[in-house]
DNA sequence: CGCCTATTTGATCTGATTCAAACAATGTGG
DNA sequence: CCACATTGTTTGAATCAGATCAAATAGGCG
């Protein structure tokens, strides 16, 4: 097994949310899958699609997102490594929404029928899943409050915040500092606001020495200052306590 | 039994994302449960609240939130006859948002092992129960898209739409109009709004001759050009075939 | 009646959008 | 290795959707 097709940040994410044994680590580490390398701005699922394959992202950055009829794009979450974005697919047969890479990505598809074998044969794994799509929603609730009730640095300072957690709870931060190859109008589409605003609130973060990014690199200059900006509280990520600790 | 501890609103909105067998049904009758009238705005669960049970409700409507820390409120879902707004609880530890009641209403606690027990036998209940968590999911992505993406009046023609399309599928429209007790500041809070524009969007959607909420009463004059004004496409709500006609 | 809560209206202000254009970085083909 | 296209970032100016502040009106209800 090369280093790509492995699993470890899948593993690694679901015991950040409930602890496993090595025999259900076993489990998943044989599940069935096959591989497929993606380039940027490739489109893996589609609104309205009915599939009957997870699908797993071992390496890169993917987002589910939505169309306004008028054709501007709403994003609801970033997917980075051992995200299973479309993991609903397993009990609501169409998609309500499309599933795309944004950097160059090496994804798995799991069918259905194996991730279906492997919870019925391990109710603890199925519990994990079953977490990990809860979590998925209280991220959504989080993303709500932001763009409903925050103004846009703070709305921004929670994204990274939470981007930056969730990497870290994978093990793809280093130090202060995490890959993040989002585009100023990524994040526009993310948190409901134009480009030209995000930028300039960008900005507004750098010059008050909470953050800095550049070239796809995110890094926190200052955590504690940058999580009161944002009143980010890690509760809502639900992580066990190894994983909890601020960053 | 009398009429306010019957489920079927419950059963009827589980059929509405899986059909259900007669022995399913019955064993979800079976399910112990605790009855309790609650007046108007009173508080079910709290933020950070553990629990044992979960709360259904059976009369009456509740909504899910949470306070920013300048004391704004955002609300992140209302919820009617049937729905179970704290399913969550069964599989994350602490409460990361609130749940209180709008109205006066009854509420039936549901301990945690009985639901375990009820799914740990029926399985198909136990994917009736994740649907359920994922179309709530599917719910709120909708409502990140209005208020990202849409305007003051077309996100309020959008709840209109969803909450109509929610309590038909309970039983709970009559004709083309339904009980909709929520007041323009819970509409606001509900949609990044303030109350003052609220007032004067649903001033325009009444003006448009497309819907008449008062006294607590939502009249939908116009179904097909209130879905066009809202963007409302029912497919996120993942109705099976007899529930998923437009109304 | 009087109190409390909800709706409505008016006036003013502002965060964020839009439009437009310059600029920087990166990549591509000749 | 340069010319050019492409994509992303930055800046400026005008405009607008929606917020805020303040006050009037309208319902319920004990």
């Amino acid at each position: 097994m090369t280093f790509l097709t492995d699993k470890t940040h899948l593993i690694r994410k679901l015991e950040s949310v409930t602890p496993l044994s090595a025999g259900e680590k076993h489990a998943v580490l044989e599940l069935p899958m096959t591989q497929r390398p993606l380039g940027a701005h490739e489109e893996i699922v589609r609104d309205g699609d009915v599939s009957n394959a997870c699908v797993l992202i071992l390496k890169g950055f993917a987002c589910r997102y939505k169309h306004t009829a008028k054709g501007s794009r709403q994003i609801f979450s970033f997917h980075i490594s051992g995200d299973i974005p479309d993991l609903q697919s397993l009990f609501l047969e169409t998609m309500d929404h499309s599933l795309a890479t944004i950097t160059p990505s090496h994804v798995a598809f799991i069918s259905h029928d194996s991730i279906r074998h492997l919870i019925r044969r391990h109710p603890r794994l199925a519990e994990a899943l079953w977490r990990d799509m809860l979590v998925d929603a209280a991220i959504l609730r989080q993303w709500i409050m932001g763009i409903g009730r925050r103004t846009a640095p703070s709305r921004i300072a929670h994204l990274f915040c939470e981007q930056f957690m969730r990497l870290r709870t994978v093990g793809l931060t280093n130090g202060n500092t995490c890959k993040l190859p989002l585009t100023q109008s990524d994040i526009a589409d993310a948190l409901g606001l134009s480009t030209v605003h995000v930028n300039r609130s960008l900005q507004v973060l750098r010059r008050e020495e909470l953050i800095d990014l550049r070239k796809g690199e995110l890094k926190v200059v200052n955590w504690d200052s940058l999580c009161k900006r944002a009143e980010f509280d890690p509760a809502y990520l639900h992580l066990v306590s190894p994983f909890a600790s601020a960053a």
